[in-house]
DNA sequence: TATACGCTGGATCATGACTG
DNA sequence: CAGTCATGATCCAGCGTATA
């Protein structure tokens, strides 16, 4: 994993600065701006990485790839075409994880009866959208194709909530910030056990829903 | 009775310190 | 440098209690 200690000099100085005249500086060989900027983006990743280790997927694989979405992001970000850098960092980070993912599950054919599966139709068996589109949401480019992911993000999350309690809703908001058990427990003033019940709670109530959706639809 | 929540204990894994 | 050990974080199962 990618740990880069900068001089306090330079990280204040980077910090000063916006992501797009960063990433000008990495473009003409600034490794103390490549640094600075993985370091900004490192626990995005990870949390991204979260969203997928908790419906069954390979945590440590996961981040990895979304490292790698993220150099990408970075070589390839022009500011002309993108409102910011962090909305297309997020769609690289996604696209490669879920690109890995789909690669991985297609080449093993590993038995994954105890997993929920990331590639079965969201809604229905005539759709085409799987559980990886709809949750990502970065399958294309296309605005309109990203609007409707959204909006079937929104769906779920809005069933999920349904589902939770209120302490399950915090925590899961602060764990999908990001945050370990330890501070999850301080923040919500419960004890470290509470947190992690909490959460092994929001994981079968999420199987139970993907089991829904698998056996009816959500619409 | 079902559900939400918390408690307890054990297992697993990663990481760092220590040692030969 | 490799092996061992301790520790912390996380995962999991089972149980008890409170409440609607």
């Amino acid at each position: 994993m990618v740990s880069v200690k900068l001089a306090e000099k330079d990280y204040q100085i980077m910090r000063s600065l916006h992501d797009d005249e960063i990433i000008r500086l990495i473009h003409q060989g600034d490794s103390h701006a490549l640094d600075f900027l993985i370091n900004k983006y490192i626990n995005y990743v990870r949390a991204k990485a979260r969203t997928y280790f908790i419906i069954g997927a390979d945590k440590e694989d996961i981040v990895q790839e979304g490292m790698i979405g993220l150099y990408k992001a970075i070589r390839d970000y022009d500011g002309d075409k993108f409102s910011s850098f962090k909305a297309f960092a997020e769609l690289c980070v996604t696209r490669q994880i879920i690109t890995a993912i789909k690669t991985a599950t297609r080449q093993k054919h590993t038995p994954l009866n105890s997993y929920v599966s990331l590639d079965k139709p969201i809604y229905d068996e005539e759709s085409d959208r799987t559980l990886l589109d709809v949750i990502a949401g970065a399958k294309s480019f296309d605005p309109q194709e990203l609007l409707e992911n959204r909006e079937s993000i929104f769906d779920m999350e809005g069933k999920l909530t349904e589902l939770l309690s209120d302490l399950e809703k915090r925590v899961l908001s602060l764990y999908m910030d990001g945050c370990t058990y330890q501070e999850i427990s301080v923040k919500l003033k419960r004890h470290i056990k509470s947190i992690d019940n909490a959460l092994q709670r929001i994981k079968r109530k999420l199987e139970l829903l993907l089991e829904k959706n698998e056996a009816g639809g959500v619409r």
